[in-house]
DNA sequence: CAGTGGTCTAGACCACTGA
DNA sequence: CAGTGGTCTAGACCACTGA
């Protein structure tokens, strides 16, 4: 490990992280006061503060005035998934990625969806159908809609050369995003597609992202069960690693 | 909003953010240095560089020696998965919750499983299946594995009173996990204990937990596919929201 | 009410790196 | 080589809250 090159809040970070992993100060435990790990490390009050308060949005520690500081109990509510964007990770790894363009229409939103009236705020939509296509292998099927009133740009760009996702990506800063993922069984026009048997178990990806209170996008992938996982890996560490 | 009584560094974070989250600073635009913030403000190096520390953290902005910061170009290549404990969400929902416990076994771990052989690391491995039933509805099947030599006192917890991801939370510390998202058609049995027609395309969550290099604990949760979603969110400035 | 963390200052020296 | 961020100090005042 770089031992010479570190800070000294980040060898005390590292120091009391490591004594709470090993076990060393359980969960609930108290850490040394800031006075003590002054003297322990020799160094003013603001340093070791910057290494509690890099522990406490870490998670790792609760503080508490006048009670101390205390060893968090784990609460595993929630992980970094990691969102696959298929196009720059295949490029990444040497692969061939297409994206098969199937349906491209400006439409207006239908009246009965709230989420497409919402979308796209009193302008019309772009909807976008294409299947992700790996090393000639088809990925996943991709529905998309995009706000025109939001983004006019997307109406020049072709999608045959990039995928709606990867340019979105890289055009619009999006403010917040929500996905949700479930499970589907592929109907017959979704399986075809894909090349796999109707009624297969499928993962299904629905996002939607804004631009402050503005809808940028909605979309939805359909995956095959078996041809793509999603995997999230987390360690207490990795909420503050760059 | 809480005005008041927000510090000045949080004030500072804020505003920033604020710009660039209005589009007033765009996607590469360069944050007025150090000393101009710290006239802006009319407060010391120290306030301004928290500030700019946590906006560099949470993702919003990049900095670099001589060059000055800089707002980031958005990636959205990972988000904060929510991944539900049922007991817990029922009972804070005000739920009825049980876990209907369907078999429980000491067994040695299959030799011609990888997988369970590093988790047992030569000891035997608690073998756990059983059903979510939320307010008397199957929700998920769980079939779970624990290392008795990672966790002996596991041996002698009551499953039918808590569930095991429960307990485990509870009691011991993890420092790594690996969560995998996939879906898969319900086979006879699972159809069956979940109340869902043989093929129908179920949600399926494994996840390994390790302490330190050492695993505890091995699961897989079949949910049906419609009965439960799995949402992620993401803002920028959540990342630093406790 | 005393001990703890939260914030802030005014300064200092240094490391990095692009003009 | 000068401008920028990275780190650190020694002190200060304050807010909170449990013994």
């Amino acid at each position: 490990m770089k031992l010479a090159k570190l800070s000294l809040h980040e060898r005390i970070r590292r120091q009391l992280e490591a004594r709470i992993m090993s076990g060393a100060l359980q969960p609930g435990a108290r850490i040394p006061v800031e006075q003590q790990l002054m003297q322990e490390f020799g160094c003013s009050r603001m340093t070791v503060s910057k290494a509690l308060s890099a522990l406490a949005a870490a998670g790792l520690i609760e503080r508490r005035k006048r009670a101390g500081s205390f060893v968090s109990r784990p609460r595993v509510h929630s992980m970094l998934l990691h969102i696959p964007d298929l196009e720059a990770e295949t490029k990444a790894s040497g692969g061939r990625y297409e994206f098969r363009l199937l349906k491209r229409q400006v439409l207006p939103p239908a009246r009965q969806s709230k989420l497409e009236m919402e979308l796209a705020d009193g302008g019309p939509l772009l909807a976008v159908t294409g299947v992700h296509v790996v090393n000639g292998q088809p990925l996943a099927l991709e529905q998309r809609q995009v706000s025109l009133k939001a983004v006019p740009a997307v109406a020049d760009v072709d999608f045959t050369v990039t995928s709606p996702g990867t340019w979105l990506l890289q055009h619009i800063p999006w403010t917040e995003a929500e996905t949700r993922l479930s499970a589907a069984a592929a109907d017959r026009r979704v399986a075809a597609l894909l090349g796999v048997p109707a009624g297969s178990a499928c993962l299904v990806v629905e996002r939607r992202t804004w631009r402050r209170a503005k809808g940028i996008t909605s979309v939805r992938q359909t995956f095959e069960g078996r041809s793509y996982d999603m995997v999230a890996r987390f360690r207490p560490s990795d909420s503050r690693a760059r």
